[in-house]
DNA sequence: CCACGGTGGTAGA
DNA sequence: TCTACCACCGTGG
């Protein structure tokens, strides 16, 4: 469906529900969990013009596969200019964390040299228009605590999971006992 | 377990 | 501008 602004919101099924993604004339530049209290516009595909519907397959295809825990193959362009370029650098940094790896806050404010922006990493992970594709899921607070989620944090210990990463149960023992299955947590190699 | 200070980026007034 | 947010983090009780 054409919005005024010139892009395309259109529905992507899944076993988890109705996700939204919206398309500019550059790619896909946004997705939304299911029954996020958004404007949901659905359309008659027949109007979206052919480019968009193949960007729509790939998107169809990479979340189904990214949402049972498996790479996503191959993505549509993404369109991340609405974002500025310190978010910007963050999320083409996220994109580089492979699946089932993970990075604290603090690692990947020094990946993009900015070590002491670690809580402003964390409001642009927030900002990331394209939640699951863009993994900012996998990113934990320091010590294997499950940090936050934009989209509910059911989301991303569900996201987590599902790709056999473990985290620090929210509400750590204070018994001495660390019946914690913390399992490690693999580093991520990066490119800039 | 809790409190607190130091951080950097954003949005809003 | 100035200010008040924050998906943080380390330190110290």
């Amino acid at each position: 469906m054409k919005a005024n602004n010139g892009s395309y919101t259109l529905l992507v099924p899944s076993a988890d529900g109705d996700f939204l993604a919206h398309y500019s004339v550059h790619g896909l530049c946004g997705l939304d969990f299911p029954n996020s209290a958004k404007p949901s516009a659905k359309g008659a595909p027949g109007e979206v013009p052919a480019q968009v519907r193949r960007w729509h397959e790939q998107t169809c295809q990479a979340l189904a596969r990214a949402l049972a825990g498996q790479t996503p193959g191959t993505l549509p362009p993404l369109d991340t200019s609405g974002g500025t370029e310190f978010q910007r650098s963050v999320w083409r940094t996220l994109a580089h964390i492979g699946l089932g790896s993970t990075l604290t806050y603090g690692q990947l404010a020094a990946a993009i040299g900015n070590p002491k922006a670690v809580r402003a990493v964390g409001g642009a992970c927030g900002a990331n228009p394209i939640p699951v594709l863009v993994p900012c899921h996998r990113v934990l607070a320091a010590d294997r605590k499950i940090g936050g989620f934009s989209g509910g944090l059911e989301w991303k210990e569900r996201l987590l999971q599902r790709e056999r990463v473990c985290v620090r149960p929210v509400r750590a023992a204070s018994r001495g006992r660390d019946a914690g299955p913390v399992r490690r947590v693999s580093r991520a190699s990066l490119a800039a």
